[in-house]
DNA sequence: TATTGTTATACTCTATAACTATA
DNA sequence: TATAGTTATAGAGTATAACAATA
């Protein structure tokens, strides 16, 4: 187990992401939120997906999943198809607008973010998305105690992207 | 400049922080949010503030940051003294009720984060930190175009306490 | 005049709970 | 009975703007 100190630096240094992701809301056009932006990005990477999957991978519970999705459809940017399988479902996809707003909101942001992290290079970005999918997977599900830890399933849908290797 | 998708992703994984901060809110005792607990933290390490200095610490507002001391000062954690060289500031401290609840928030925050990142080692953790660091420091102040950014002066309050360095 | 801090207000994001429809 | 999704509601957390006191 690490030192005390150190877990109190990262707690902190967490705590300001917040401020990062606000500021990186500011370039976004109107009608985008940062979960539209996310949302339509995943839908973008991932294809095909329900509510509630799209809700997991989002981290936030179904109901504000539910309205999000809502105002995505709203401005034509996703549509839900009826899903064969399982009539309490719909598909959610892409339009050809989501997708081309989508496209929009990736450059903007990589823009942005090539702008702001000028002195990174390839590793160092893609080592702090590494750590965070680590990061992430920890946290993943209700809290398990360390005493029903080894009992728990293997915790499918969130497959990190980036393998999460210790190196 | 890195590949598009590798922002993308990073983005992907900075949504999720939320989602973790939320899960770790939820140890906090009664009267402690993530705000309440970071500043005690801040307070802590860095001793006296004033308000404007904490909400720059904090990264939000400073009308953010006056209801949040006010509602630390109700529970008696920290006190305000007038600031002999400016009436118009307070200075900020913790008593030692405020000592207390800072060190049992920490025990509670760090065997939290033990028990989610088991499979972490300390240089895991550092890394991460060390990373968050650099991130947080490329959106200080408001957004500086590539036009000035070279005139900008170099954002002096902000230092980051982890060295920062590139690996 | 400019700056520090406070307060009022509104907006965004979120979860909980009650509900509907389907499995 | 259990699950997928919707909606109503409430609670955090945040920023903007108007204001007071002081520099």
């Amino acid at each position: 187990m690490a030192q005390k100190a150190d877990y109190e630096e990262l707690m902190r240094q967490l705590g300001a992401v917040g401020s990062v992701r606000r500021e990186l809301a500011r370039i976004l056009p109107d009608g985008c939120s940062n979960g539209s932006a996310t949302a339509l990005a995943l839908l973008g990477r991932d294809g095909d997906l329900r509510l509630g999957g799209l809700a997991e991978l989002l981290g936030v519970d179904m109901s504000v999943t539910s309205r999000l999705v809502t105002h995505l459809a709203d401005r034509g940017w996703i549509d839900r198809s009826p899903d064969p399988a399982d009539r309490r479902s719909r598909i959610l996809r892409l339009t050809p607008e989501g997708r081309a707003r989508l496209a929009e909101l990736s450059d903007r942001t990589a823009q942005e973010l090539a702008r702001r992290l000028s002195d990174w290079n390839d590793e160092d970005i893609r080592r702090l998305t590494s750590l965070l999918s680590r990061l992430r997977a920890g946290f993943d599900g209700p809290q398990r105690t360390e005493h029903d830890a080894r009992a728990e399933p293997p915790a499918t849908a969130l497959s990190p992207c980036t393998p999460a290797v210790t190196q």
